[in-house]
DNA sequence: CATATTGTTCGACATAACTCGAACAAGGCA
DNA sequence: TGCCTTGTTCGAGTTATGTCGAACAATATG
């Protein structure tokens, strides 16, 4: 399997940032990727099939809300957090501590 | 025409907002609204037409995002910034200062 | 009352988005 | 090599969302 295309800080989108952060299982996803720092996808599906979760974590990583590592036969997830911060300042913590 | 529903800011859904606020058009309107204070509905429609801006004016007023309030023919709009910032401290700020 | 102004509502259409099974790809290991 | 694990990709189906014209409602004004 071939690294993943991440995009570059100064492309970052609000609009897709908001709209990838704007649904259920992938501010699940992120909320989880918060606390733990690092996961691999298998970890982070609950009852969802793996090509939902796949899914997900592309529009996660397109909007550049997350990076994936590859290691082996497992693809290690985390959150791009200063980059975000960076681009968008606080942000990522108003979604994170939001009820 | 009758007042309109607000939701209470004890049920403003964080996902519901993210949504509303994912669009261009809606984005913009509430960056003008951040600007102006308050406008109606008029001042607002750039090129589309009056039946999208509806549209989209609904969608914030459902999200907990603005308040619309009635005054005469005209439909007064202004941001809940005291609300939202009460239930999402930080997010209106971020978003709002996003580039 | 007639008319203009402001927006909403309705309905139809187009497009985007989420969901999920099935098949595929790549790495690790016996 | 054969098989298991981990994810991706594809395709189809369903639902949600945005767009816009046309008709309607409410208020103000001549």
């Amino acid at each position: 399997m071939a690294a993943y295309d991440h995009p570059d800080l100064a492309t970052f989108e609000l609009t897709v940032v908001l709209r990838a952060l704007a649904d259920p299982a992938r501010l699940e996803i992120v909320r989880h990727l918060a606390r733990v720092g690092e996961a691999n996808c298998a970890t982070l599906i609950g009852t969802r099939p793996k090509s939902s979760m796949s899914h997900h974590f592309q529009v996660l990583r397109d909007s550049g809300i997350l990076r994936t590592r590859i290691e082996g036969v497992q693809h290690r997830n985390s959150l791009r957090r200063e980059e975000l911060d960076t681009r968008f300042p606080g942000l990522l913590m108003a979604v994170l501590n939001a009820p």
